[in-house]
Formats: structure tokens, C-alpha cells, sequence
RNA sequence: CGGGGUAUAGCGUAGUCCGGUUAGCGCGCCUGCUUUGGGAGCAGGAGGUCGCAGGUUCGAAUCCUGCUACCCCGACCA
């Protein structure tokens, strides 16, 4: 167990808190708000978009870089878009510095005040957009496939690690499309990506399904998204796809020539998924442990720790594991030796449980004399000495049994916590006592969704796309319905 | 932006009400010896402008005034 660590049942939100920094994933910096990924934390983000990016690139889409600043006046071209950023934007008014004559150190310099002030990016699509303009005079020009790796800025009032920063990293791909067909199937394509990399990395199961129009993005037609749910029954949006229509194309001015030779306006999406994911993965695994972390996320797979008291011993054992090493990491096995003689062997096995390391393997004395190696789990915190003959494979079993396990953990846990309600005292009796997924009736109206969530803090997370169609009634309004909705708390 | 709170060593804190030795303790850090199969033990040691700026006083971590930063609760959000 270890040491002054909160459990998930005394408080969650310190359990999450304290686990990212004291599993060496991020700490909060000295900017209000933002958050430093330290080397740990920042391997598995890379792990991470190593993935994405091979995800992205296998369905035809390239990088690229766009600037961090975007000019105000390009904000104010697509509406609905400004009116969703606008309240948190940073901004920048000067370009220089200079001493203050009266001697109180360095002062903004107000003769350098910028012509026209520039935006910290909290999204791209206004950059991108009047930049496509001129990459797009014909149907030939079509489809542009670009995504881009930055960081962006949104000013929030309340911040948590992972969850919510002011500055976080993600990638946005921004897509231009000759058809409306062509952009749907895009936008699905992407949200499909994205629940395949949660759940087959992640080890995440997610929902999928449309955003309700209040929830939706700022600009866009349509929102799809994947959700996950969160061990204490909050719903955590992980990624979202949007169908942005023509909307950025109208407000940019970006037409093309297609064969017939008319003028037509280009049809676009955009996606992305950002450093949130890393927390929805702490909070998905992980126990009172410490950090869980499936296997092909985890910058060590496997944690080898030499227990001896004298020089020789340890030179023997070191000489015994160093084909093991060679034929784990031949296999593409992450391996960490750790022959530090600054820890004491106890010391190491909680650093490597308390940081999510899938294996690992203990070779002393006694498994010298035997042949044997002591491997344990993280997952189930199990330990079984086996013989060193056949421990290669043994490893690479035991690394997808892990992924699996894992997966099927969090999706017995959802499937537990997914729940019916047919009225409004059912609906509020759940969201009280159990928390998780609610399917319910809405009467699909705006007025509706926002009643429910000022009187029990519930939102739509999405609605199924492809779901079972059911006639029924609204739990609030009492109003027809077709289809149910997911409902829950959400982060 | 409203309401509440906190600021003392890298981290966590005692002391503040009621001013008075050298600001104490735990973790961590350094040195040495003994240890090493689940966060070792003992001994010694380093480390503090008590958030900042004024004021009261013989004397301020402690009292007064102003400022700043951070945390929690709300409104806002990936």
C-alpha cells in the first residue's frame, strides 16, 4: 500500500490529483493554470501520438503547422464560433518591453501596441480556413487531408491537471471536402479512429454518438464524440469529430470550380483529441496503488529489479537477465534493468507498482539457485515465481492478457453503470445514489436539456447514432420521443 | 466575477488568539557504518529575508494598514 496516498473512496479528486504528481506524470507549474508534463507523463502523451499519428497518416492525412496567433479580425468572420471562444481568449496587445523610467523594473512598452491585436489560438479553424482559401481553386484541389500537433490556449476560471488546463496539447485535423457526403463520412471516419484508439490502446470502452445542439461546437453542423466513463461514474468527453458543413467555407470565402465550372463552396470538418486523454486513462485504471497503465501505452513494459547483498551476486544475476533483456526488447518490449544500488529492492517494486509498470520481474538469490524469475501484475497486483525457460513468451502473454484484462475491467464497470430511467424521480434517484450512464427520453428540445441539467447537473453526453430506435416519453417534459439519450455528470 | 480560506526550509506542518532565548517537528536531502526477497536502522550534518511593502514597539512569524499569490465553493468549459 502506499505511503500518505489518498484512497478513491475517502476523495476522489485528491486520489486524481495526488496520483498524477506523485506518479511522475505533471505538477502544477508556476503559471496559474497550466500544467508542466513531466519526462514520464510526457512519454506516454508521445506513446500516445505516435499512435494517433501512424492512425492518422494510414487514413491519407499529413501534418502541418499553422501559427500560434491568430489576428482578432478573423475571429469575428464565423459567428456562432466567435460567441463560443470569445470569453476565454488570450490576447496579445504589444510587442516590447522596456524599463520603467521610474526604476520599478520591466514595464510593457505602450508606444509597441500592436495594429491589430493578435489571438492566442484556443482553436485553428479561422487561420486554417483563410489559408485553404488560397490552396483551393479547383475540384482537383480536393480533398485537403492536413492535421496538425500544437498546443493552444483557453482561458478557463477553473483548472485540474490533464482535465482542464489553460494551455494543452492535442491535435486538430481540419479537413475540406468537394461534397457533403464526403464530410459526413470524413467526421464518422475520424470519431471511428478515435473510439478505436480509446478502447484497443486506451484499453477504454467509449460511447458513440452526436452531441445535442447545446452542446455542441461552436461552428459546427454537427459534433460527434466518443465518452468514457470514469471510475467514480462521471462521463469524461474524450474526442470529438465535427461535420463543420459549409459555415468556415461561407465565412472565408473558400469556393472552388468543379466540373461543370460553377462556383461552389467547399464542405469541411475538423477533430481532435487532446492531453486530456491522459487524464481519462488515470482515472479509467488506476487504483489506490497508484497509476495503471495498459501496456501499450507504458513507457516501460517491463521492470527488471537484481536483489543481492554483495558485488558478485549482482554481477551473476545481471549476467543470468542479460539474454532475457536482449530477447524481450528484441521482441519490442519496452525493458527497464534497474541495477541501481541507491534504492533498496522494496523501495523499487512500490516506485514501478505506483507508476503503472505492467511486469514486473525479481531475480535474487534464490531464484539463482532454482532457475527462476518472480514476475507480478499490476493490474492484479499478483506475483507467481516461474521458471526462467520459456519466460519470453510467457511476457509477451501476459502483456496482452494485461490489455485485455484491463479493457474488460472498464467495460464490465460501464456495463454495470449504464442504466435505464423511464421517469424523473428514477432519473434523479440514479444520478444521486449511482451515478454512471442514464439512458432516458428527451423531447428533444434545447429548453428541455437545459431544465435538466439546471435541476440535477446532468447533460446529454451524446446521442446513440446507430441505437435502437424506441418510442417513449420524455422524463421531464413528458413529451414523445423516439430514441433514448445518454445522460450523465461529466467532467 | 461573487463567497470562504491559506501563505513559516524542496514537501507537509507547530508556533500567531495572549509580542520576549538560537523559529520546533515529520518526510525528503548530505556524510559514515550496518543493511538489501515489499518504501531499512543508528549516528552526525546542511537547509529559513516566517508571501511582499509600510507602520506600532525597547523588541514583531505573532499586533495594525495596504498589496500580491495560491487553494476551496459557485457561474463558464475539451
Amino acid at each position: 500500500m502506499a505511503k500518505n496516498f489518498t484512497s478513491r473512496k475517502e476523495n476522489y479528486s485528491q486520489w486524481y490529483n495526488e496520483l498524477v504528481v506523485k506518479a511522475d506524470m505533471a505538477e502544477n507549474s508556476a503559471v496559474r493554470g497550466c500544467m508542466v508534463i513531466k519526462p514520464y507523463g510526457y512519454a506516454i502523451w508521445e506513446k500516445m501520438q505516435a499512435t494517433l499519428d501512424k492512425m492518422f497518416k494510414d487514413t491519407g492525412h499529413s501534418n502541418a503547422y499553422f501559427p500560434l496567433f491568430i489576428p482578432k479580425s478573423f475571429f469575428s468572420r464565423e459567428a456562432s464560433h466567435v460567441e463560443g471562444f470569445a470569453k476565454e481568449c488570450a490576447v496579445v496587445t504589444h510587442y516590447r518591453l522596456k524599463n520603467d523610467p521610474d526604476g520599478n523594473g520591466i514595464i510593457v512598452d505602450e508606444d509597441a501596441k500592436l495594429e491589430e491585436e493578435l489571438i492566442v489560438r484556443p482553436t485553428s479553424e479561422t487561420i486554417i480556413w483563410d489559408t485553404y482559401k488560397n490552396w483551393i481553386q479547383s475540384y482537383r484541389d480536393l480533398p485537403i487531408l492536413v492535421n496538425q500537433w500544437a498546443n493552444v490556449v483557453r482561458w478557463e476560471m477553473r483548472t485540474r491537471i490533464f482535465l482542464r488546463t489553460a494551455e494543452f496539447l492535442w491535435q486538430e485535423g481540419h479537413t475540406a471536402h468537394a461534397t457533403e457526403q464526403e464530410a459526413i463520412d470524413e467526421t464518422i471516419q475520424m470519431m471511428n479512429v478515435y473510439a478505436e484508439f480509446a478502447e484497443n490502446f486506451l484499453a477504454m470502452p467509449v460511447l458513440k454518438g452526436v452531441k445535442s445542439p447545446n452542446e455542441r461546437f461552436a461552428g459546427a453542423i454537427e459534433t460527434y464524440c466518443i465518452e468514457g466513463l470514469m471510475q467514480d461514474g462521471k462521463a469524461l468527453q474524450a474526442g470529438t469529430s465535427h461535420f463543420l458543413g459549409q459555415n468556415f467555407a461561407k465565412a472565408f470565402d473558400v469556393q472552388y470550380l468543379n466540373k461543370e465550372n460553377k462556383l461552389t463552396y467547399v464542405w469541411s470538418t475538423s477533430w481532435g483529441v487532446s492531453t486530456r486523454l491522459m487524464g481519462a486513462l488515470v482515472m479509467t485504471h488506476s487504483d489506490d496503488n497508484g497509476l495503471v497503465l495498459p501496456p501499450k501505452l507504458a513507457p516501460i513494459q517491463v521492470a527488471i529489479i537484481p536483489i543481492y547483498k554483495k558485488e558478485e551476486q549482482l554481477e551473476a544475476i545481471s549476467e543470468k537477465l542479460a539474454p532475457v533483456i536482449a530477447a524481450l526488447k528484441e521482441k519490442g518490449i519496452s525493458v527497464k534493468y534497474d541495477d541501481r544500488d541507491t534504492y533498496k529492492p522494496g523501495w523499487k517494486f512500490n516506485e514501478y507498482e505506483f507508476k503503472g509498470v505492467p511486469v514486473r520481474l525479481a531475480m535474487g538469490p534464490r531464484d539463482m539457485e532454482n532457475g527462476t524469475v518472480e514476475v507480478a501484475r499490476r493490474d492484479t497486483l499478483t506475483k507467481e515465481i516461474l521458471p526462467l525457460e520459456g519466460i519470453i513468451e510467457h511476457i509477451e502473454k501476459l502483456l496482452e492478457d494485461i490489455q485485455n484484462n484491463l479493457f474488460q475491467k472498464a467495460l464490465d464497470f460501464r456495463t454495470e453503470n449504464i442504466r435505464k430511467a423511464d421517469s424523473w424521480d428514477e432519473f434523479k434517484d440514479i444520478l444521486e445514489n449511482k451515478k454512471g450512464f442514464i439512458l432516458a427520453h428527451w423531447d428533444g428540445t434545447p429548453e428541455t436539456e437545459q431544465k435538466i441539467k439546471e435541476e440535477s447537473k446532468a447533460t446529454i453526453r451524446l446521442i446513440p447514432v446507430d441505437g435502437e430506435m424506441e418510442e417513449g416519453k420524455c422524463i421531464y417534459s413528458g413529451k414523445p420521443s423516439k430514441q433514448r439519450v445518454v445522460f450523465a455528470l461529466s467532467y
